[in-house]
RNA sequence: GGGGUCGUGGUCUAGCUUGGUCUAAGAUUCGCGGCUCGGGUCCGCGAGGUCCCCGGUUCAAAUCCGGGCGACCCCA
């Protein structure tokens, strides 16, 4: 295994820095839009989220979601029959006011996300208990007057993500729905080789008019934890406020349970860029690379048509096999050059052809993750690059995995947590659960209560850190986005 | 929410303190031509900037002042 910081340097160092130049070069957000917190996919970019995306929405129709596409805006008084909701979210909604020069009657906002637009529908589709369970899903741009720091990727106010929204004739059956969408978004994360912890929110930071929240938080090189998912169990709460009512098999009316679920497209990005890429530029997992194979001729003078011919004999070979590949065969870069520019990019493998190997019937190999090279022989290729591929994708995994661990600490004072946060750890520390006591670690040391472990109850191993008042749970502190 | 730093061709940086020699410099990038090509060659020619915006001070503003917009960092 390698040095984690072995060629990251940098990115660990100084990550904005690096992160920003990464976005420049490797051509995958511009930020130079004219308008605070909006920002342009370019197509590298684009190409990458679109295949996390694909991925997800994939997942999501296997297990019976109906892909939709619901209308950006919703009308204030729809906006605002939940309360809690209106609360959490009122404060940062983008007003449409006017049309042309006439003010509207009717105040129209642009959706911060969708719950309050799906379920008026809902109401009308969901008649009796055959109507349900009800899943749908769609990806889609939501829109939030951030008034942070905004930043590419991380925090803009206008982000693209996929949401969906379940109905189900119970709680418990919705409780179930919540398991099936923390599994469809687990396998995105792992495909794309992501470390993450699924936490259960605090009650005061759950999502507004949940009965609870898990997110998924994932480390990132500036210690900020990047939540890049969440899954909401609603209970009957926007049932109620939507009149969300269905005739059981009794002939009762009884209120609908329902769930929530987004996952942000920038963010998911963001973590894939930030966890694997290094000094070079990005490291991309082969799943979602735009090209998983770049051909570099090394054409020498008086055996161009050699390498040329050869180059093409083993772009159709890859392409044959399904591989989505680059030949690079511009002469207006030297190879060097060329073998910057695609590491840059976090194009998986590079296949460097010259002479030698035309002669030989070889292609060298280079992988993106280790800059490790071998030489096979044209016959095995197709071979050799799948293996080379899985190689990539298992080393990276472990290489996010292990900084996880490594980034964990635990902590049993709060002086002890200081120092932790310091050095900018994720760190455990026992809690009875009064918020007091989240809210007295927020003022003492920079960072907050994001939750307690979902997938086990983690026994704490003594009294809260705060209050000295028996633990009730392991909470995970750390700074946030 | 509070504090700080900053904004100069596509990118990065110098110039700003002490206004004038700035018709804004360098590198990189980009375009054309040549030479090359196994890890960022080199040469020639060329392109690219209302010095973030608005206002003020002044004979004179990239430079000083006010406001705005935008970016980054730290703290809460």
């Amino acid at each position: 295994m390698h040095d984690l910081t072995d060629n990251q340097t940098e990115k660990f160092e100084n990550f904005s820095e690096w992160f920003d130049k990464v976005l420049l070069e490797a051509e995958i957000v511009d930020d130079r839009y004219p308008v605070k917190g909006f920002s342009v996919y370019r197509g590298w970019g684009y190409s990458i989220v679109k295949r996390i995306y694909q991925m997800l929405e994939e997942k999501l129709e296997a297990t019976d979601h109906q892909p939709m596409q619901f209308p950006v805006v919703i009308p204030e008084d729809t906006f605002q029959k939940e309360e809690d909701h209106i609360e959490g979210f009122s404060t940062e909604v983008f007003w449409i006011t006017h049309a042309g020069e006439n003010e509207l009657d009717r105040r129209l906002l642009l959706r911060p996300t969708s719950e309050t637009a799906i379920y008026p529908m809902f109401k009308i589709w969901i008649r009796s208990h055959a109507d349900l369970p009800l899943r749908m899903h769609q990806t889609c741009n939501v829109y939030r007057y951030e008034t942070k720091a905004t930043r590419p990727l991380f925090r803009g106010r206008e982000f693209l993500w996929n949401e969906a929204h379940t109905a189900h004739v119970d709680f418990e059956d919705a409780e179930r729905q919540v398991n099936v969408g923390v599994e469809a978004y687990r396998s995105v994360y792992d495909a794309l080789g992501l470390s993450y912890l699924i936490l259960k929110r605090p009650d005061f930071d759950k999502f507004a008019g949940a009965v609870y929240s898990l997110a998924f938080d994932t480390w990132n090189p500036d210690g900020k934890v990047n939540q890049i998912g969440t899954v909401h169990q609603l209970g009957e709460n926007f049932a109620k406020a939507f009149e969300l009512t269905y005739e059981d098999d009794d002939g009762n009316r009884a209120h609908a349970s329902t769930t929530c679920y987004g996952m942000g497209m920038g963010r998911t990005l963001a973590a894939t860029i930030a966890h694997h890429g290094d000094d070079n530029g990005l490291v991309l997992p082969p799943v979602v690379a735009p090209r998983q194979v770049v051909i570099v001729p090394i054409p020498f003078k008086g055996k161009e048509d050699l390498v040329s011919q050869y180059s093409n004999e083993v772009k159709a070979i890859l392409i044959d096999a399904g591989f989505r590949v680059a030949l690079d065969d511009g002469d207006r870069l030297r190879p060097g050059e060329k073998y910057y520019k695609w590491e840059m990019f976090g194009v998986p493998i590079r296949a460097e052809l010259g002479p030698r190997e035309a002669n030989a019937r070889a292609v060298t190999l280079v992988r993106r993750d280790t800059k490790e090279k071998k030489k096979v022989q044209l016959d095995d290729l197709v071979e050799e690059v799948t293996a080379m591929a899985a190689e990539i994708q298992a080393n990276i995994t472990a290489r996010s995995r292990e900084r996880l661990e490594g980034e964990l600490a635990d902590a049993s004072s709060l002086e002890e947590l200081k120092n932790r946060m310091d050095e900018r750890r994720i760190v455990r520390v026992n809690w009875c659960g009064d918020p007091s006591c989240a809210f007295e670690i927020k003022d003492q040391v920079a960072g907050e209560v994001r939750g307690t472990l979902w997938e086990r109850h983690e026994k704490p191993t003594g009294d809260c850190l705060v209050c000295g008042d028996g633990g009730k749970y392991i909470a995970y502190v750390s700074r946030t986005y």
